[in-house]
This record gives C-alpha cells, structure tokens and sequence, in this order.
DNA sequence: CGCTTGATAAAGCGCATGCTTGAGTACTGG
DNA sequence: CCAGTACTCAAGCATGCGCTTTATCAAGCG
C-alpha cells in the first residue's frame, strides 16, 4: 500500500480534477460519449485547449479515447473516480474512527467524575 | 447548484489533493492534532515549504490553524473532503444511471428480437 | 534584557500549466 | 484527386507551483 506509482495515479487523478474544465468535461461524459468538437462547443476556447484537456484526463485514466471516422469519442473510465473516492474515504473513516474514540474516552472520564 | 464559488472550492480543493506531500499532511493529521515542526519533520524539505503546503490545504478549507503558545496547531476540517466525495459520488452516480438504462434497453431489443 | 524556538514573509529560480496561433495528419464526400 | 472536416503537433507566452534562502516576527527562558 501507499506504493510510488499508487501516488502518481492520485496525482494525476487530483490534478485533472482541479480544472472547472475538466470536471465539466467529466460530468458532461457521464452522460454518454462525445466528440472533441462536440465538448468544445460550450467554451469560448479553442478546440486545441480542450483536445489538451482532453489528454490531461486521459493521462489521468478518467477518460479513453477511440477513433471512428474522422472523430475521436471520449468515454469515461469510472474505474480512476474509484481510486479519489477510496482516498477520500479513507481519510474520512480514520478521521470519525479518532472523533469516537474521543468520545468513549469522554464518556469514560465523565463516568468516573460521577463516582 | 453549480454555481462560481462551489466551482473555485473544489477547483483549491482538488488543488490541494493533487500533491502527494499534502496529502500526506491530511492523512497524518486524520489522526490527530499537528503542530508545523512536527509535520515537516518526516521531510527532507524546509519547515518553509510545508508551511506553504499548510497554506494551500488552510485556502482549501481541509485544515485549519489554531495558536498555542510559540506553536500554531493544524487540524482537519472533513467538511471540505465531503464537497469532493459529493462531488464524484455524483459523476458516479450519472454514470451508473445511464449504464443501467443502457442495460434495460438492450435487454428490450432483446425480448423484441426473441419473439 | 538578549537568545533560542516555532513560525510566517518575501524574493528568486526552474519547471509545469493553460492558452494561443500556425502547421500538419487523417479520413471522407464530391 | 481535391476540398473540407476533425483533430493532433509544436512553438511561444504569461502565469502559477514547489522549493530554496534570507529576513522578520512573536513567545518563552536564562
């Protein structure tokens, strides 16, 4: 656990989430594939911008990208959105485990005042 | 929903997340309080420079700093890491909907195609 | 008081990011 | 074959990031 490509993977991960951007591109492909073009039609930036961003999630593992005909469709990969949940909830889980902890040991302190 | 200010805290959330020293620092203080000394000393880096990781996950809203005496504790605030586990859990959840409905499509021509 | 300790402030450096424009590639319909 | 569509590649530029070093500050101790 905690190896060296494990962190990669999050970097990547967190950094292609940390763009307004990118996460409209995630959520707008949790609908359902599109084009490049079709995801750069919303913004005011250049379809060369978005392709970037594009290969930023792709590096991320969040999205792949097929080819047919002229156009490259993106899809999501669910499976890297796994990988930020699991952190996070690891995080959490350990954090409430010390909040209860704290509290027995409250309680504890509380029932031998009562004595 | 969605508005501007949601967009620019998870932009410093996902930020903060995207480096590993830094999540180090959350996963370290899940388990308690932490003064900067004691955080930076697992480091090869200068106190400066974990001060300045402090500083970006304190903008993000995942910890906060309190005083005592020359010290200036750091602490978790979980309620930032549930914006980003809300966050995915909805692209999630768009997903797996969509996946379902796929499903039920298919198993639809399916029944068409065995009468 | 002056000295040490724990911390922030500020300036600087190398490198990555987000975007642009211009050129090149790959496929397609006329 | 040739023009057009959908994209990628490459270079350039401004800005931000991660870290360093030097300086400063605030709190406690002799």
């Amino acid at each position: 656990m905690g190896t060296i490509i494990q962190d990669q993977q999050l970097d990547a991960l967190f950094t292609a989430l940390s763009d307004r951007t990118r996460r409209d591109i995630v959520a707008r492909l949790s609908t359902g594939e599109a084009t490049v073009k079709e995801l750069a039609k919303p913004y005011a930036m250049s379809m060369q911008a978005v392709s970037q961003h594009i290969r930023v999630l792709e590096r991320s593992g969040l999205i792949s990208q097929g080819r047919h005909r002229q156009t490259r469709p993106c899809r999501l990969e669910p499976a890297a959105l796994e990988a930020g949940l699991s952190w996070i909830e690891e995080s959490r889980r350990t954090w409430s485990d010390r909040m209860d902890r704290l509290e027995t040991h409250l309680a504890h302190v509380q029932d031998r005042e009562d004595q």
